[in-house]
Parts: structure tokens; sequence; C-alpha cells
DNA sequence: CGTTTATGGATACTGCTACTATCTATCACG
DNA sequence: CGTGATAGATAGTAGCAGTATCCATAAACG
């Protein structure tokens, strides 16, 4: 197909179709002339990929040209790709010269790693939002979602469980790392929309009725 | 204090406060001259909390005066201030022509929601991202995710549960709105925290070893 | 009491991201 | 052969989140 097909079908426009060419997002179809080109089915599927990516999960276009990347190659480990896909949506911090409650943080998460039995490379990128995280929420006197850590660790580990399973019944190993990828970085979305929903019923039976302020 | 140690104290730069005042994300200080303002405790603690949603949660400026706005609000039930909370963490999305799959997410969305006794307004935040993240794993072929939805529904369940007893342990009524909007925008950030790094810990035991790319 | 430094308020400018627009030289198609 | 689409290159744009500059004061210091 032509690209005016692969925008119609993907309702992608043709000039932003073009930029991601230009990014390399999206590998350039076959030319058959100088002037024009045939794109397929896994252009099609690379672009949807691409417009969740971007849309539904807010990564930013540097981060999804590494997470492609990473899913091109041939040769990376898996682990590697999800460090890639990890780091496409944990924006990097610049580390705030220890204080008080960072220490105090860190020393926290590292109890939690530790009594989870999670083990994780120390610059992991998601180790210091979470230590940032918790060191935000006890200056600002919200320490009682802090108090509960570990039972969100234990809800969080069923999630990362279901994953697994769910990414275990898909043998190819072709398939696999897009699968694990995909699941990582839309998965995110799909569990905060579904935290939003439970969030909007119970505030809805419990504070519209009583006028709680 | 003025704004210099208001600057130092919080490590937000002068011209940025500065500029948190011009958008009302900060209230003036008190003006003992016409150009002399001193803050106090209630500026530094409103300049820590724009930090933590700006940095932390990656909430737009314009979407952190609209929750700011809702928690200065005396009037303003509870619910509506979590209703800003939802719409500045989702960003508005434009439906993009009823589709196939779309229907299909939609179909299936309001079957989940009925099996859990979720009642939420058909124009919450959430629910359109949630239907359009489900059709965009579908047409990805990653049904493997959805087919799991009712169990991801459950774990999420047992977080908010969790959260509503961790803010119900507070009961003074000027402080629960703060803890609900904090624990909706930072609780997220912190739960995907967990998620990643639960996710590292097994997909470093399950995929370094046996090279299983 | 004069000089240096900081401040409030207003306006202008910047860097970055994610596109859009335009242009040119083909090329396909009826 | 003429009309319209296309590849590829270059330039321009809108929005966001600050930064920078300026001015007229006012505080702090010697």
């Amino acid at each position: 197909m032509r690209i005016a097909e692969l925008s119609r079908i993907s309702g992608v426009p043709v000039p932003t179709i073009k930029y991601y060419l230009r990014e390399n997002l999206l590998p350039p179809g076959e030319l058959t002339s100088p002037n024009q080109a045939s794109y397929d089915e896994t252009h099609l599927h690379r672009l949807r990929l691409i417009r969740a990516l971007v849309d539904l999960a807010q990564v930013p276009v540097a981060g999804v040209k590494d997470v492609l990347e990473g899913l091109d190659s041939p040769t990376m480990p898996l682990h590697d790709k999800i460090g890639r896909a990890h780091r496409a949506i944990t924006p990097q911090r610049q580390l705030p010269s220890t204080s008080e409650a960072h220490d105090a943080a860190t020393t926290q998460v590292q109890e939690l790693l530790a009594s989870r039995g999670w083990s994780v490379e120390r610059d992991a990128p998601a180790l210091n939002t979470l230590i940032e995280t918790i060191a935000a929420l006890r200056t600002l006197h919200q320490d009682h979602l802090v108090d509960f850590l570990d039972s969100y660790a234990a809800a969080v580990e069923s999630f990362t469980e279901i994953e697994v399973a769910a990414v275990t019944t898909r043998t190819s190993s072709d398939e696999i790392a897009e699968s694990v990828i995909v699941g990582t970085i839309l998965g995110e979305t799909l569990i905060s929309s579904l935290r939003l929903l439970a969030q909007e019923s119970i505030s809805a039976k419990r504070w519209t009725k009583p006028a709680g302020n």
C-alpha cells in the first residue's frame, strides 16, 4: 500500500508518518522507484504501536524510539529490552542532594526490597522515583499512604504475577518481547485507568451523599 | 521569610517561584511594603506540593492549577475535587470515530463495571482511556492482558480499599481533601514505581540466566 | 547616610517537543 | 500528456515550562 492508504487506515496524518520515518520510528517502505515506496502490514502494526505508546501511554517520541530499537534488535537480551521500556516511562530525575527525608525513604525502600525478596539493580529507574515519592509524601505529611507500602507492594506483586502468567502463555519467542514491552507500558495505562474508575465509584458512594466537604 | 529563603529551602529557583505566583499556583505573600512580601509555612508546603505533582507525577502546570483551585475551594464537594484530580492526570483524548475494536472494548468495559458493581459517570475521564487501551491492546494482538482484566480489576480494588482505609484514619475534614488528592495522584506514581520494580526483579530472575530472547 | 543587594511586578525571551507546511523532482495513472 | 500523489529535504509552528531582563523601590550594611 502507499502512504495515503497507510494514513487512511491508521488515522495518522501523512506528514506525521513522514515525521516518524525521519525519526526512524518507522522503517522506510520498500522503494519501487525513487519516489514511490510501498508499505505493508508490518508498517501498519508498527504505526499502531507508536500511536498507542505516544497517545495512550504518554511516552515521549524519543522514548518510543529507544523502545523500538530494543524490540528490533535480534541480539539484545529481553531483560535489557525491558530496561529500555522502563526508562522510557520513568523520566530521568536529577538527584536532589541527599536530604533527611530522602535518606529515610531510601532506607525504607531497601527494607521493602529485602522483605519482599525483590532484587533490582541500584540504578533501576523506578528506584529513584519510588524513593522521591515516599520522601515527598512524608514531607507533605501524608505518611498514611507510606504506612501501607507493604500492602501496596503485595497487591502489585499479584499484578505482575498475572502478567508473567499471561505472557508465558505465548510461547513464540519472537512475540514474547513485544508482548512484555507492550504489557509493561500499556499495562500501566490499563491499571491506572482501572484504579481511577474504582476510586470514582467508591468516592461517589462515600462522598456525594453525606456532603463531607 | 522572603522569597530567597523560600527558594533556598524548597530548592525551587526564584524565577520559577515568581512564575508560579503569576500563574496563581501559589498565593501571593503578604505585602509589607510595595515591593516586599513575606511568605510562611503554608507557601512552603504549597510549593512542595506543586513540585511533587509536577516533577514526580508529571502533571502539567495547568492541571496542577485546577487541582489546587479545587483544594482551595471551601464549598466544592470532595467528589468534585477528586474529579479535578482525575482530569489532571488523564489527558483529554479526542474520540476516534467508533471503530470495531472500540465498540467491542466499550462493551467489555460496561460488563466489567457491571460485574464489579462499579458505578461511574459515563463521561469519567478514565473510562475513555480504559476503552482506548483495551482496543489498542486487541488491535496489537495482545489480547492476553485483556483476558485478565477481571483479575486486574480485583487487585486494583484492593488498592483502593487500602487507600480509603488509610484516608479515613485522618478524620480532620480540612486535611481529608488534600489527603485524597495527593493519595490519588502521588499514589499512582507510587504504584507505578512498585510495579516496575517487581517486574524488574522477576525479569532478572527469569530472563537473564536462560537467555530467553 | 550612602551604597550595595534583594524584591515585586511586568514584559520579553528561550529551549524543547511534536508535529506541520512547503518545496522540488520525479512518477503513476487515466 | 496532464493531473495528482510521492519521497526526501528543509523550514516553520504551537504549546509548554520556565528564564531573563528591567524598573522602581526597599532592606541591609558599613
